[in-house]
DNA sequence: AATTTTAATGCAATCGTTTGCAAAAAGTGT
DNA sequence: ACACTTTTTGCAAACGATTGCATTAAAATT
């Protein structure tokens, strides 16, 4: 293994100037630089982090803090984006990942104050939110540096936020669906409490209100479970059969689609579709499905540059990112052509 | 922040005492470890991962190598599944784990060469295998532990690789498919490639000879965009068209059944589907397709388990592991009836 | 009670960096 | 040449654990 004595040595350097030369520092002169950086070079010197971490009490690590199952987690591509955004941008600022999954409050609890006790992470990101959560609470009270990507019902002042307009999302995607000829239009949610929930929700009301829609304006609820969707399918088309369903989620969305697939019920020509969180199973849906795009890896690289910054700089002062959304029309909306 | 040294001094004992406390040292009386126990507890010691690290000359972490861009990964489920499979096994070994995807073998080598001289990995685990590949050959030149997920064309003897049996996997699904009455199948892959690619195809073709079809035995190679799929359906169904279709991969099958949606060909109806790994994509398709599930998590946790008693056991011997599978039968291969 | 054996604990060096401060070297102005 | 800056480098003490070896205390044997 070779050392920064090593180095130091095969230069006639102390170890001090290597070091200064590693991170370089302002006080070296530039031909002392050259000519270390050519010996670590030779020499295949990589810094030993353990070491360095120890002395500067920093991990260069952040903590991704998922609560989630696995099934969940899988079936979601929201995840794996986010967590592809994070790493990434976290390497590029010289940062390692690692990632902590769990389904109970209180094992993700355990396993949040375990990464700060030993040291191993200098910052996280909660790819979650909940109101009056544990993990969020300890780390403001110890003035641990995380952000939070999602938003809390109650936008609780203390956490830092990354997240999507989600209001204005809903408002749009209602207001296409409206351009398109629809009328008889029904959000359907499985969770209310999530504040991206209530978000979409509330775009989807204010925009049916704006288009002097509010007596058509309908939202259900339903759990995952096929038994659920069926049972709420069924009563939906039963009655008076909606124009188009707009579903919070794109998971909810297949399992629907699936599900008025056995139904024999038409996407669009019966009714149309449309969703949030565009995915491979919005894209290649049958048939694809309009939705609206929130960018997840870019929410990742956000909360990652965020939360390297509060590392770096204690008093930084808090603020909330807003990531863009875009609208992607497809055929499960298009009234006109059939391919 | 407390230190081994409070502990010590809290206790009236010296730190090589609590440090064997801590590890659970046999040297050390029951009365002393109950009472140094309890104050740890009380005053809320963790050890310093970071300085341990440096001593033991171990990091206690382990390096997931993805080689995938983005959208490869976050399309594919089985990426995921794996990755929660390693995190979960490798924690409760005291191990964490970090990831690293790229596209280019280039930067992947680097990373991975970077990984190692700073310490950072003490095994790794490689999601993906191919012939050849310059990361392997270095690690194996190294001797620094690692395994694969996946298999090599050519078995190279020296890593240790986890896979399903992809060739029984086939055979199976074709023998069903067969029991169904499907005789004229085309399998349809998109990269030949991979160990596993020809493990199906070979898997397939035993199939269909030893079931007297081998006359009646197809495999047709397509690019995963949009074009290839059609070109390739579109030829297919124009000559003879084939009762059975069965897809190398869960993502390359979703994209075929939008296409066939499309093209307004039923399911089962006019052509069975059916393909490997089990993921949402092909449990909430419409309709929902018949698959080989390949346990990714568990692939995941057999490759950390085996990486992390290589990294305690340098001479331990190389083993391969198969993990086993199943076979989900649905609605995409089955005659009869339609819900 | 003296001696030997065994069990329990402590000493002190070590791991590979970083960094405040002191010191040396180089540059400036007179 | 001298004093005085300014630039560049080195010294040495950390950081918080681990562990081989020595030591002491306790138990067993004679």
């Amino acid at each position: 293994m070779v050392t920064i004595k090593d180095v130091a040595k095969a230069a006639g350097v102390s170890p001090s100037t290597v070091s200064r030369v590693v991170k370089n520092h302002p006080g070296i002169s530039s031909d002392t630089k050259r000519k270390i950086r050519k010996i670590m070079e030779q020499m295949g010197y990589t810094p030993h982090v353990a070491a360095r971490n120890l002395v500067t009490k920093r991990s260069y690590t952040i903590g991704l803090v998922v609560k989630s199952a696995v099934h969940e987690a899988v079936l979601n591509p929201f995840f794996t984006e986010v967590n592809f955004g994070v790493s990434e941008a976290c390497r590029t600022k010289g940062f390692s990942t690692i990632m902590t999954a769990a389904e109970d409050d209180d094992s993700l609890f355990l396993e949040v104050k375990n990464l700060i006790n030993s040291k191993r992470v200098d910052g996280f990101i909660l790819l979650y939110s909940k109101e009056n959560d544990p993990v969020t609470k300890y780390l403001t009270s110890m003035a641990f540096p995380f952000v939070v990507i999602g938003k809390d019902v109650m936008n609780s002042g203390d956490a830092i936020h990354v997240d999507n307009d989600n209001v204005q999302a809903a408002k749009e995607m209602t207001d296409l669906l409206i351009d398109e000829g629809y009328e008889d239009i029904v959000m359907v949610v499985d969770n209310e409490v999530f504040a991206v929930s209530q978000d979409r929700i509330a775009g989807f009301e204010q925009a049916m209100a704006s288009n002097g829609l509010s007596s058509k304006c309908k939202v259900v609820q339903c759990d995952k479970d096929e038994s659920s969707i069926e049972r709420m399918l069924v009563d939906l088309f039963d009655h008076t059969p909606p124009q188009a369903l707009l579903t919070l989620d794109g998971v909810l969305n297949a399992r629907i689609i699936s599900r008025l697939y056995q139904m024999q019920i038409r996407i669009p020509e019966d009714v149309a579709t449309a969703t949030f969180s565009e995915s491979p199973l919005t894209k290649f849906a049958a048939p694809p499905q309009t939705v609206v795009d929130i960018y997840p890896k870019e929410l990742g690289k956000e909360a990652s540059n965020e939360v390297i910054m509060l590392i770096k700089d204690d008093n930084r002062l808090k603020r909330n990112i807003t990531v863009p959304t875009r609208i992607i029309e497809r055929q499960s909306t298009k009234k006109e052509e059939r391919g």
